[in-house]
DNA sequence: CTGAAAGCGCTAACAA
DNA sequence: TTGTTAGCGCTTTCAG
């Protein structure tokens, strides 16, 4: 391909002259210039990212960094809503933006650190990763920029962006109570997930609020998976036949309590009321249809970038975002009736 | 950070030596190279792919450039599934991933070499584009390395990976034929998809196989919308209330067409029993579970991978790969009630 | 307004 | 086995 000579030679002028007068300088004669655009046009020419990269020290490159990119993400779509959400931003704010997925594997040969470096972002957006995840501690001590999704921890250069989780959760558990329950039971994520934490959390706030005491025995972990939280409902239901609502921390887990639910014979929603979390595409498709909370994941990669190009640019800013959730009733929920 | 030159200080050694050191060259000392390995150890250090790029001509990069990355993608997750075949494959074979996506509005302002030059991606992998594209002209005369996804279009660096559109588009149709079926109408997607064609040609197969006769009112596009299939679905059954059996060029489509007929009154699968195509997340969900023809897009991102990188190491190699698809039997087909 | 020269971090002849 | 030199394509002083 033509470099940025091979314009000069054509030209007749220097490549200085035509780095100044592509980059938009003013210090250039604007005969020259037309000059040289028309010939870098003749040319198809367009400058090396590379080497303009390794001379200026700046890439203008963002790093979404994944931790398990999988064929199972295509269940709740997180990770490509994110993914949209943060293309879309970067798009607008003229950034690059390059993928980068690892796993446990990926992770023993090469740490956060050199990912970063090889490839040089100058900041990284991470999702997927848990909270015992090695990288986490890297992330921290490293100074390259980077925004947490959902997990909320912050230092000189991290920051992060999540939901409402505690609020959602607690939504989700009065909305239950209002319509009669008292024996509301909950699937939860895993204890290496803050959002688990938090959503717990928001699960005894509704309950304390509404009266109802909070008995650990209705609380199982389904490991935000769907057979999981199947297997798991099937034991809770069994054991404690008196619950007649359920809070998921999924929609995805939600859908497998229904199923368990069903096998055992339980009408719904009559038997049992369902809330779940997220407000994936299946859950609108689903019969019954899942009242849920959603979470904007679009929104958690847009807000994301916007909140790390300004970190990146030394804008002083909140470090953290935390996005509104919402309640969208459909008809897996209805009144006790017992 | 730590550059080779820091490395080659702190060791004593030449920056040359440095580099033949850590990239495992032979003619190298033992000793010298444990020394080097461990100074770069400790210095955190990890070669700058851009210059190392930049020096070698060579980026060993491949791109995956979409058109159209936009959320609405969720529902069928084609985009993502090819991404993480692309991603697994370029992965196992040491290459790196941008993902580059465009819009109508991006192809004003760069062209498609452009895109590829500056980022100096070796290959590409093109998905998500129409065949009236103008980017699709310059694919074929560029001589960057392309696999087309769902357009099968050969020149001397282009190849492409698809499905077996036709014969899972005639399986379906005998499907529905082998249930007693003989007004079975099709919702198509449009013209500017290589994929609508085959899949029309399909239909047309299965029928005249079966010894049915073509009816051109019976076939409508949906544009491969959910809503515009659901309005085109309501019209034709009006129109054609003999018509007992629908097949669809998506499943999202179906989505929408079985909207329709339980709209209209109708009883799924009693009155009208549906197929469609490409069997996404959804389809095993819905009420009634959709009937449908199972593309791998997995494996479609996978096997254009391995060729592009066939292509880019020389291989002589074939430069197409059609997959096979699968019929899956749900409960959205049923005998023939009239 | 324009050009010469230096250098970003790396690899690759070619010498030693 | 190691070092010297040149150069990838670009931007940026600094002179003119």
């Amino acid at each position: 391909m033509a470099t940025i000579r091979d314009v000069a030679k054509k030209a007749g002028v220097s490549v200085t002259t035509v780095s100044r007068a592509l980059n938009g300088y003013s210090d250039v004669n604007e005969k020259t210039r037309e000059k040289i655009k028309v010939i870098a046009q003749e040319l198809n020419y367009s400058p090396s990212l590379l080497a303009r990269s390794l001379v200026m020290k700046k890439t203008k490159t963002i790093g979404l960094l994944v931790s398990g990119l999988r064929i199972e993400g295509s269940k709740d779509n997180f990770t490509f809503e994110v993914l949209c959400g943060v293309n879309d931003c970067a798009g607008e704010l003229g950034y690059e933006l390059v993928l980068i997925s690892t796993d446990s594997k990926k992770q023993q040969e090469k740490t956060y650190n050199q990912l970063c470096n090889e490839r040089k972002v100058e900041g990284v957006i991470l999702q997927g990763i848990k909270t015992d995840d090695p990288y986490l501690d890297e992330v921290l001590k490293s100074d390259i920029p980077c925004i947490l999704i959902d997990i909320p921890i912050e230092s000189d250069s991290v920051g992060y962006v999540t939901t409402d989780n505690k609020g959602g959760a607690q939504t989700a558990v009065e909305h239950l109570v209002d319509l009669g329950h008292k024996n509301i039971a909950m699937i939860n994520g895993h204890s290496q997930a803050f959002v688990s934490r938090e959503r717990l959390a928001g699960y005894q706030g509704g309950l304390k609020k509404k009266g109802i005491s909070y008995n650990e025995n209705y609380v199982v972990n389904g490991a935000f998976l769907e057979e999981s939280a199947e297997l798991e409902t099937t034991k809770l239901l069994r054991k404690h036949p008196e619950i007649t609502a359920l809070f998921c921390a999924s929609d995805l887990m939600a859908m497998g309590a229904m199923r368990a639910a069903k096998k055992l014979g339980k009408k719904l929603p009559e038997d049992l009321s369902v809330v779940g979390y997220d407000n994936i595409i299946l859950s609108s498709y689903s019969s019954p249809s899942l009242s849920t909370i959603a979470q904007d994941r679009y929104r958690l990669g847009f807000e994301a970038t916007t909140l790390l190009t300004k970190l990146l640019e030394g804008k002083e800013v909140e470090k953290n975002k935390v996005l509104q959730t919402a309640f969208i009733k459909r008809e897996s929920t209805t009144e006790n009736h017992r």
